[in-house]
DNA sequence: TTTTATTGTTAGATTTGTCTAACTTTGAAT
DNA sequence: ATTCAAAGTTAGACAAATCTAACAATAAAA
């Protein structure tokens, strides 16, 4: 609803805490730093933003959970690299490079381009008739 | 030669500072300002930045230079970026967003990727026999 | 249960990049 | 030649994001 632009920084923090959480079921500060390579304090302090952006909540000295907010915006950050690495990757970039490369690109690149790299993305289907073009398909 | 890794942000300018001298043949404060939309005392100190660097050289109270080494740099980040804006405008992104994105895109794509894109971006020659692939004109 | 190692937090320093305000230089118009 | 507006510079404030060092809480071992 809100819509405060996330830095970067943030983004990547709220991304990490979402995979870990996917991953494990519990985002502790320690791996997320290890994920991101920084050290606990910076993680703690991106916390502190985030929580005050109302995107994740935290018991003292425990994991990290999501608000219903967080979630919805982690999940669309997530979705972005996830398709900016299998873009990369049928470009012909290698696993690990595609893996980084999408980490930077999903922060910076336009509503148009996102939409433009899906559409090259999913040419498979959707081609039988070209007239009102919207083949939806429900996604995931 | 020494490849500092240089900041987006110093890229940025310098990359600025290229495409001035070539569009009116000299590159001043004001100008660079405008065109990165940020204030003058923010080119100065980025100036300071680049001459430590050994990248542009200027008289006070004159127009920027490049070094050898800023010309070469400056060259390279402009390549990427015309590279990728024509990328962009490939898959069908409007000139406007393609050159804003392929702004973002030129400080943070690995090398490997860059090739790949170079890839795709030329294979209207040098396909007829997929061997050594290496067709650097060779005449012949 | 007490001790100890691990994990998390707080405080404060540092770097980078931006800004505003004030000052200086330059060069064009009077 | 003098004045004055535009362009450039300097000084200093501020915000974001990182770090190290020191401290606190938790959980694991003894």
């Amino acid at each position: 609803m809100d819509h405060t632009k996330l830095s970067q920084s943030l983004e990547d923090y709220l991304e990490m805490v979402h995979m870990l959480r996917l991953a494990n079921g519990i985002a502790r500060v320690k791996d997320i730093a290890a994920a991101l390579t920084v050290k606990m304090p910076s993680v703690a302090k991106a916390m502190i933003e985030l929580k005050k952006l109302g995107l994740v909540t935290q018991e003292p000295y425990s994991g990290i959970e999501l608000t219903e907010e967080g979630q919805r915006v982690a999940a669309m950050i997530l979705n972005r690299h996830i398709l900016l690495k299998g873009f990369l990757i049928k470009l012909g970039v290698s696993e690990a490079i595609a893996d980084k490369d999408a980490c930077c690109m999903e922060h910076i690149l336009s509503a148009e381009t996102l939409g433009k790299i899906e559409d090259f993305m999913k040419p498979a289907e959707a081609v039988p008739s070209p007239k009102k073009a919207k083949s939806v398909k429900n996604k995931k």
